[in-house]
RNA sequence: GCUCGGAUGGUGGAAUUGGUAGACACGUUGGACUUAAAAUCCAAUGAGCAGUAAUGUUCGUGCGGGUUCAAGUCCCGCUCCGAGUACCA
């Protein structure tokens, strides 16, 4: 009897969604394990069969966890606010709600035939009202907190307006902005409630302020940080400009210490860490505040080596400065205003890419040096950014390379300050030396010197240790349609929030997709927009009365907002009462295994730390940090094919025979091409791309045309993308499954190369043929012999070990050997069978849930606790090396059932004194049991 | 530049963490079955040398050293490849 994968799989497909097979429950005897998978975007294109490897193995972890007695959660959802639905709708006028539910129509489609056992129960949608209500509320509840640093939490705002109306703010030990001016109780009591508001606007975790952001004309919207790669937008990959502009932002700085602190608390890879440590960017070091001759004014720089103050000998103000335009002298002003221009005219990426010219312009002020009293000149120049620390540096050229290259170049004084050091050739970065030429440091090193230096800064109040960070706050207003509309509408221009009862506030429907002809965003084209104070409805625009009616705001939130809490959602996701509830949350706690892709490492995965931490703070989650352990899953690549044409020919020349003609390599599909690069030319000409393509010439080599092949990102663009439709169809889920695990460590980035899979699937095939032996199902009833049992227990402990460290590659092997050796024994014993199933049935569900009904079990082997996975015999790996007089070894592996535990402590106990004995003369034989070496006498 | 990975047959990759290097699979070659092909099954397959053969033997985990009875694995010094990040004061 054929192994009809198909038949089988349509058939289990049903039966689970019948029965709600993978239902969780809230409620369990049994310990609690959550599996979550990063969610996708469901974009137009389908998955490819890169998509599922993450889903795959977190889906082997949650089917194997489950037959380990665990009540197991394993949701699945989709992040579906997003950018491409909304450039879809700009160009088809088709509404991207639409859009968005026929993609997931057909992500849900996928993912069903590959048999990923979901709880499709509690799926979430970030563009459902019901789902983002609560995006909106976490806003409000961001809103209505300020980070107290006493005690290291977000509180309540109300605690701190108690604060303002008793003591004013001079005492006040909270994140703020930078020039939040200080007020006495008495100032406070007495402002009015819009001064008050704009007050505790530079205390609140989210709060609108003119920032200078990443502005992308191309798209009409701002980027965050790590949405532009190379200076450029990561989508689309259009040119990107600074400008000012009224945003909400975050307030994440206000966490950078604890989202360092927790990373230590937290399985997740180590370069994973690395990252988000060196993007929060953690340096200590200190303020230091220099007075400008002539002006009242001072310019605040961050140092990290406050001991090199006395080797200052000018200072650099990054362009953008705000006080350049003060202090600079009449002489100098068309200097330093044709340099501004020429800096702001060239991009960010020209000014990263070109790091090696020098420019800059001297303003003709001076700054005072705190305690020498010299005069030390002010100059702007690009390589300062103004973007971080203060904007400006003290610039100490005898110990800083860059300021070493500046004075070099436009001939300013190089003092040496350091004790012995060579300084003619470059700045002497070496912390381990010692100061000179330095007043009351003289002779420290520089750890004490900083010290010092920091101690007189904080006497005389023009300075004070500093620690600062990388990290910005995160601008959270994007000029999209299609995101999460604020709980927000404007009084006098001031936010004010939507009540909790009467969210969500649901996008409006717009006629056009595209930012107005003013230049507002999207939601200016709507007409019914606008709040109802009365009603809490949101009305017409036309009845906006500045009385009653206010204007809702216009700009959405940013993708990462849905996906910052989602995996709470998961955990009571029909709750119509509260974002999560709190029975739920006790008992899931956390994610015990999240597993998705490196490239949302400053993404995601800081920002929903962050907003988990302030849940947290506000007691609306047990846990500070959400994921347990985190798996990086490697990303399947394409292997493109490519045709060389002759340049300015109509003419391809196979691979091999190219040598140093001159020819374009164009990407050609990848299906046109067999396993060995033989190119369909019939194919190629019926689906080409380009008109000429249909009567072009081929230079052929053994009358085949060759083509060349490249590793590259899978991708439509690329013609190299594999659809896992095509992979079910012709080897079935099950194959696919074991393939993808097969094809090397999860972690690792791979190429696909389907001509592999007939080894997975002849395994599928020799499994099903063992027990269809006669051409129908045939089990015998004779008990296991000891040989058979070896093999069963052997995959047992291998596999099970495997699972454990993550090691699907290598587990799938150790299947396919047990089958080989069973099929060598003509085994087909229920006692074998039945444990090997369950065994398998994580890798391969499909096949195991027939094999399990055929043995006459009710239900479905995939809920079924069985001990299996506990070995039954111990089984202890020996091996003998008898040792030749040369000293080299030979030794036969020998794989035991009946150890002689006996003789194996004797030999342990013997070990030391063996250790001595192989110093000398080799001995005869020694067996080697895990750990140990032991010598046996004879 | 900095940070983090990695380098093992024709290919993807194993190696119980210091103990048979190359598991398992692809590919290749030969054979069986077949009119033939596909499918399936069996055998060989790191390189070299000797032998009709069983077998013996030498070399072999990017390069150069070192530690050890024993190194793909540990230590020191390089080379190359990949990923992330970048004028961070």
């Amino acid at each position: 009897m054929k192994y009809y994968f198909n038949e089988i799989e349509a058939k289990w497909q049903k039966y689970w969604s019948e029965n709600q097979t993978f239902k969780a429950e809230n409620k369990s005897e049994k310990d609690k394990f959550y599996v979550l998978d990063m969610f996708p975007y469901p974009s137009g294109a389908g998955l490819h069969v890169g998509h599922p490897l993450g889903y795959i193995a977190s889906d082997i972890y949650a089917r194997y966890k489950r037959h380990k007695g665990f009540n197991v959660l394993h949701p699945q959802g989709f992040d579906s606010f997003g950018l491409p639905a909304e450039q879809y709708a700009i160009q088809t006028g088709q509404h991207p709600a639409k859009t968005t539910q026929e993609n997931i129509k057909t992500y849900r489609r996928q993912l069903d035939q590959m048999g990923f056992s979901f709880d499709w129960s509690r799926e979430v949608r970030t563009s459902d009202p019901s789902y983002y209500k609560w995006t909106q509320w976490i806003f409000i509840q961001l809103f209505n907190a300020y980070y107290c640093l006493d005690a290291d939490k977000a509180k309540d705002i109300s605690a701190l307006t108690a604060i303002f109306e008793k003591h004013g703010n001079e005492k006040v030990n909270a994140v703020c902005d930078e020039n939040t001016a200080l007020f006495s109780a008495e100032e406070w009591n007495s402002f009015g409630p819009d001064q008050k508001e704009l007050v505790l606007s530079q205390y609140r975790l989210t709060y609108l302020s003119e920032t200078e952001v990443n502005w992308c004309p191309d798209l009409g919207t701002v980027l965050a940080n790590d949405e532009i790669v190379n200076g450029v937008s990561e989508r689309g990959g259009f040119p990107v400009v600074r400008k000012k502009m009224k945003q909400w932002s975050m307030r994440i700085t206000a966490y950078a210490q604890r989202l360092l602190d927790g990373l230590n608390r937290i399985d997740w890879p180590q370069p994973l860490k690395d990252a988000q440590t060196n993007w929060i960017g953690r340096s200590e070091g200190a303020m230091v505040s220099f007075e400008i001759e002539g002006y009242a004014a001072s310019i605040e720089v961050f140092t990290t080596r406050p001991d090199t103050i006395f080797g200052v000998s000018f200072m650099t103000l990054a362009p953008e400065h705000e006080l350049v335009a003060k202090i600079t002298t009449k002489e100098q002003k068309s200097d330093v205003d044709s340099y501004i221009l020429s800096t702001s005219r060239r991009s960010e990426r020209d000014r990263m890419a070109d790091v090696k010219t020098i420019s800059g312009v001297f303003t003709g002020a001076y700054a005072v040096h705190p305690f020498s009293g010299e005069k030390i000149p002010v100059w702007i120049g690009d390589y300062v950014l103004a973007s971080y620390g203060t904007g400006a540096v003290m610039a100490v050229p005898c110990g800083d390379q860059r300021d070493f290259e500046f004075a070099k170049h436009f001939d300013l004084e190089i003092p040496n300050i350091f004790e012995g050091q060579d300084i003619s050739e470059g700045a002497c970065e070496d912390k381990g030396a010692v100061i000179a030429n330095s007043d009351f440091i003289n002779g420290l090193k520089v750890k004490d010197a900083i010290k010092k230096v920091i101690e007189a800064l904080e006497k005389r109040g023009i300075g004070e240790g500093r620690i600062n960070y990388r990290l910005r706050d995160a601008v959270f207003s994007r000029q999209r349609y299609w995101g999460e509309p604020f709980p927000v509408y404007y009084v006098n221009g001031l936010p004010k929030m939507i009540d909790k009862d009467y969210l969500p506030v649901t996008l409006p429907d717009v006629e056009k997709y595209l930012p107005t002809e003013d230049g507002k965003p999207p939601l200016g084209n709507a007409t019914i927009w606008a709040w109802d104070t009365q009603t809490n409805k949101i009305v017409s625009n036309d009845l906006i009365d500045e009385q009653t009616v206010f204007p809702l705001e216009l700009n959405t939130m940013p993708g990462w907002a849905g996906s910052s809490w989602y995996f709470n959602r998961y955990m009571d996701a029909d709750n119509d009462n509260e974002f999560c509830g709190k029975e739920a949350l006790d008992y899931w706690q956390d994610v015990d295994l999240y597993i998705g892709g490196s490239e949302h490492t400053t993404g995601h995965l800081l920002y929903s730390r962050f907003w988990q931490k302030f849940l947290f703070d506000r007691g609306h989650v047990p846990v500070d940090e959400y994921a347990k352990k985190l798996i990086n899953q490697g990303m399947i690549l394409g292997t493109s094919a490519f045709v060389y044409r002759k340049k300015g020919e109509n003419t391809f020349i196979s691979h091999g025979l190219i040598k140093d003609k001159d020819v374009q390599p164009i990407h050609v599909d990848v299906s046109l091409v067999n396993a060995s690069n033989e190119l369909d030319l019939e194919g190629f000409k019926d689906h080409a791309l380009n008109k000429d393509f249909k009567d072009a010439a081929f230079v052929l080599e053994d009358r085949k045309y060759i083509v060349g092949r490249e590793v590259e990102k899978m991708s439509k663009s690329k013609y190299n993308v594999v659809n896992p439709d095509d992979i079910c169809r012709d080897y079935g889920a099950d194959t696919l499954r074991m393939y993808e695990m097969f094809l090397g460590p999860l972690e690792q980035a791979k190429p696909w190369n389907t001509a592999g899979i007939t080894g997975v699937h002849g395994f599928l095939k020799r499994l099903w043929k063992l027990f269809h032996n006669s051409g129908e199902f045939s089990v015998s009833e004779d008990a296991p012999g000891p040989e058979e049992l070896k093999i069963l227990h052997k995959t047992i402990k291998k596999v099970d070990e495997d699972i454990a460290n993550f090691s699907f590659n290598t587990s799938v092997s150790s299947f396919m050997i047990a089958v080989n050796e069973l099929t060598s024994l003509s085994c087909s014993k229920r006692g074998i069978l039945e444990p090997l199933v369950v065994l398998i049935s994580p890798y391969a569900p499909y096949i195991a849930e027939e094999l399990w009904s055929k043995l006459g079990h009710k239900g479905s082997v995939s809920t079924v606790d069985y001990p299996v996975f506990e070995a039954k015999y111990v089984i202890e790996s020996t091996k003998t090396y008898p040792i030749s007089f040369n000293g080299k070894m030979r030794f036969t592996k020998e794989l035991s059932l009946d150890l002689d535990k006996e003789a194996i402590e004797k030999a342990v106990m013997e070990d030391e004194r063996t250790q001595q004995q192989m110093g000398g003369r080799s001995p005869k034989k020694v067996i080697v049991v895990p750990g140990k070496i032991v010598n046996i006498v004879g």
